[in-house]
DNA sequence: GCAAAAGTGTTCTTGGTACACCCATGG
DNA sequence: CCATGGGTGTACCAAGAACACTTTTGC
C-alpha cells in the first residue's frame, strides 16, 4: 500500500471573476508579485486561514481584491473545480478550489491586500499566458459562465442596478459569442416570470427611442430556461 | 489579519455511488469499523496519497469499495462538491471532495480494503442516518443524478451491457420518481442521435412481446435534451 | 424626412404530450 | 381467445426562429 500523505498540505482559493466592460468579456487578472512565477498573470487566490471553509475564504479574496462584500450584493460564488495535480504549484503541494463569480463592471481599488497589480483583462487576451493552470481555470469558467447564463437569472448579475432590454442582450451577445434577434430576446425575457421587473424609468439614447429600464426581478432560476441556438 | 493556517490539514475523496437495483435508487453504504461514528452507515472514501490528484483517489477509493476499474469501463466520476466546514470531522481539519459515480448493479466485493462491510442501501433508506455531512453529500448526488440523466447518456451506465428501452426508461423513472409514457420515451430516445445502437439481438419476457437489445451509442451529451416534466 | 434602436404581431417549424392503435409473444 | 409489454402514427399545443412592421426619439 502506498503511503499516506504525511507531507505538508495546503487548500487555496482561487477565483475567477468575470465581468462585460467594454463590450468584452474580461477577468480579474493580478500580477504576481513574488516568486513563483513572479512579475507573471495569475487569477486572485490566496490559502485557506484557520477556521475557514473554501467558501469563506474564496468571499474573503473576492473582498480584498475587489472591495466587494457577498453579502451586501447580489454577487453569486459558485464552485468551479478542484485542482489537485502534485506538481501545479512549485512551492509544493497545494490544492486549489477554484470558484466563479459573474460581477457588473466594478471599480478595482488600485491594489490588492499584498500589494499586487489587479486589472480586468479580456479573456482572450490572457488566455495562454496565466501562472499555474489558471488558463484550465479560466476555460472552465468561461465555459460555465455561459451555461449559466442558460438557465439562471445571472446575466442580471452583470448588470448595473437598472438596465435595458437591450443592455441585458448585449451581456449574452459578449458572453455567448453570438448576435441575438432583439425581438425574441425581448419576448423570452419579458415572458419569463421573475426574470426582470420594470423600474417605471427609462433611458434616452444618444439616438434611438428611449427603452424601459429594469431592475432584477426575484428568481433565480430561469423556467423555461434561455437557450444558445447550437449545442455541441 | 487572521492567523494562517499551520493546523494538521488532510484532503478525503468521498464517493456516492449510485446504482439502480430492484427498481430503486440505491446507494454503495459502508458501516464505519474505527471511531467516529464506529458502527454508522457512511459513504466510502478515504484520505489523499501522496502524488495522488482527487480523482486518482476516487478511482483508488472505487476500486477498493466496487472492485471496478474506472478506465476499464464505462463509468464516469463527477465532482460534486467540496465540503470543508472545520467542524465536520472530530478528528481535526478534514476537507472532502465529494464525486459521483452511477453504476450498474454490480457484484459487491464482501468488504473493503480495510474489512469495512459495504452493501447496496435504499437512498431512501439511509437518508438522514450518516455520518459527518454525508446526508448532504447524498442529497447533493440524486439531485446531480437526476439533471444528469437529462443532457447526458449516463443513464446507459446504470445498465448492463445490452438492455431494452423499457430498461431504459425503468431508470428514468426510478431517478426521477415519475412515470414516464413508454410510447414518446421509445420515440425520443431513438430520435436522438448516438444515445443507443441496437445490437441485434432479442430478450424474450416472460410474457409479451420481444424487445430489441440495445448498446450505448458513441455520444455523451443528448441533444435534445430529455426533459423532466416539470421544473421547479 | 432619415437613422437607429425599441417593441409588437405573424408565420413557420420543431419538439413535447396524449392517446388510439397495431404487433408479437406465452398461456 | 386474452394479457402484457413493444412499438408506430397522429392530433394537438407550446415554444423557438425568422421577419415584416410600427413606435419613439435626435438630427
Amino acid at each position: 500500500m502506498p503511503e499516506r500523505d504525511h507531507q505538508r498540505l495546503k487548500i487555496a482559493a482561487d477565483l475567477a471573476i468575470l465581468t462585460v466592460r467594454e463590450n468584452r468579456l474580461q477577468v480579474l487578472t493580478i500580477i504576481r508579485d513574488n516568486p513563483p512565477f513572479a512579475g507573471q498573470c495569475a487569477l486572485p487566490g490566496g490559502f485557506l486561514r484557520v477556521g475557514e471553509t473554501v467558501e469563506v475564504a474564496a468571499e474573503r479574496e473576492l473582498r480584498e481584491e475587489t472591495g466587494v462584500d457577498v453579502r451586501h450584493s447580489r454577487l453569486h460564488l459558485e464552485l468551479l473545480g478542484v485542482y489537485s495535480d502534485p506538481d501545479r504549484d512549485p512551492r509544493g503541494r497545494v490544492v486549489s478550489v477554484a470558484f466563479l463569480t459573474l460581477s457588473p463592471d466594478l471599480p478595482i481599488p488600485t491594489a490588492g491586500s499584498d500589494a499586487r497589480r489587479a486589472f480586468w483583462a479580456p479573456v482572450e487576451a490572457v488566455r495562454g499566458n496565466l501562472a499555474f493552470d489558471h488558463d484550465r481555470i479560466l476555460t472552465a469558467a468561461v465555459e460555465r459562465a455561459r451555461s449559466l447564463l442558460e438557465v439562471t437569472t445571472l446575466a442580471t448579475a452583470f448588470c448595473p442596478d437598472e438596465f435595458t432590454i437591450g443592455d441585458l442582450r448585449g451581456i449574452y451577445e459578449v458572453v455567448w459569442g453570438e448576435v441575438l434577434d432583439p425581438r425574441n430576446f425581448n419576448r423570452k425575457v419579458m415572458r419569463t416570470p421573475g426574470f426582470v421587473e420594470a423600474s417605471g424609468n427609462q433611458r434616452v439614447p444618444e439616438i434611438g427611442r428611449p427603452a424601459a429600464l429594469y431592475r432584477p426581478g426575484g428568481a433565480a432560476m430561469l423556467n423555461p430556461p434561455l437557450l444558445r441556438s447550437h449545442r455541441s
